[in-house]
DNA sequence: GAATATACGGAGTCGTCACTCCGTTAGGCA
DNA sequence: TGCCTAACGGAGTGACGACTCCGTATATTC
């Protein structure tokens, strides 16, 4: 693979990144091409279907999540760590809406592939927080998911105050405690 | 206005109901009037603008929202009127990603009008669980918004079990009630 | 049972967007 | 340095969806 056409790719998920935050997956391709700064063509040789260039970049988001859920199981205090997970993955962009919108049912293999990673990681943190006491047992990382979907779903909406997203948070996670 | 329009009126509306679960608010006005059985000039005359059909059909969901949470008001438990509200929110159809999506800001004034009686009977409702000491008190209109629509737009996602949701929505219950 | 205005149907228009094609450009190797 | 092929750019194509227009049909009124 030539340099300019790597350097290229990573420009292209890059730019898809911060288009598909602002619009979702209705961003264009063509919005993509021009904030790379690379003509359409280049775009779609390098991803020949726009379904594959919003898993590729849904495939890096997951890579980023995993390797930050794998620093955090280093942590000794399971129940903050779990707690800056979740703050993770549900904070930033509203690319998060697709991006997580698809922890449920993948596609490709690649992010297949990039989601059970990605899920086994949360899973062996969630476990640590529940064998730690600070999360209720009968917590499955599916239910997990669906909260931190959630969470990250309604919070995109642009209206949305700080202060009321972080409520929300922080009533989710007093529900993850303990009865 | 004559009958007969008064009478398609009607059947768009209850179509693009069906429509935009099944599709969101991509789904077209096409296939809105072809599961009225209506032409698309009959639709477009009804409602000049596709945004106008959404809407209208928001203003509807909100009003009947609000009707079940007067009556929902009429109940002496007020922790399991708020509880049911809540379900009824969260539950049904995808309908409710856009529905719910606008809960936040409306856009037109009939929104606007139906989207104001529905917060102050919402916001009646949890007051009284609050007072009966079965809800935190630091919890506001805004913040169960976001809950809510979190759930109901995480739980849209086809694949997702019931079990899930049912797990979901204890959690959030749980995370509402006084520590 | 006409007369008439109101409402309907759906082919046609325009714009947008995913995707293609090919002439041009420029990495990288000898 | 010059060749050669990988890679680029962007006008062009086809499909689709919102919205228009007007000839036809039917509710309503007398």
């Amino acid at each position: 693979m030539r340099a300019d056409a790597q350097a290229n790719r990573e420009r292209i998920l890059s730019a898809a990144e911060q288009v598909f935050a602002d619009a979702g997956a209705d961003g264009s391709t063509e919005a993509v091409a021009l904030r790379a700064g690379v003509g359409i063509g280049t775009v779609f040789r390098h991803f020949p279907t726009k379904q594959e260039l919003i898993e590729a970049t849904v495939v890096r988001h997951f890579e980023q999540l995993t390797a930050h859920a794998r620093d955090l199981n280093a942590r000794s205090d399971a129940a903050a760590a779990l707690r800056e997970l979740i703050e993770t993955m549900v904070g930033g962009t509203a690319t998060k809406i697709m991006l997580l919108g698809l922890l449920g049912d993948p596609t490709t293999d690649a992010v297949v592939r990039a989601s059970r990673e990605l899920r086994s990681a949360v899973r062996s943190l969630l476990r640590k927080a529940q064998q730690a006491g600070a999360v209720r047992s009968d917590v499955s990382v599916d239910d997990l998911y669906l909260l931190v979907r959630g969470l990250a779903l309604a919070g995109s909406q642009r209206s949305t105050k700080a202060s009321t997203r972080r409520k929300a948070l922080d009533v989710v996670l007093a529900g993850l405690a303990p009865r």
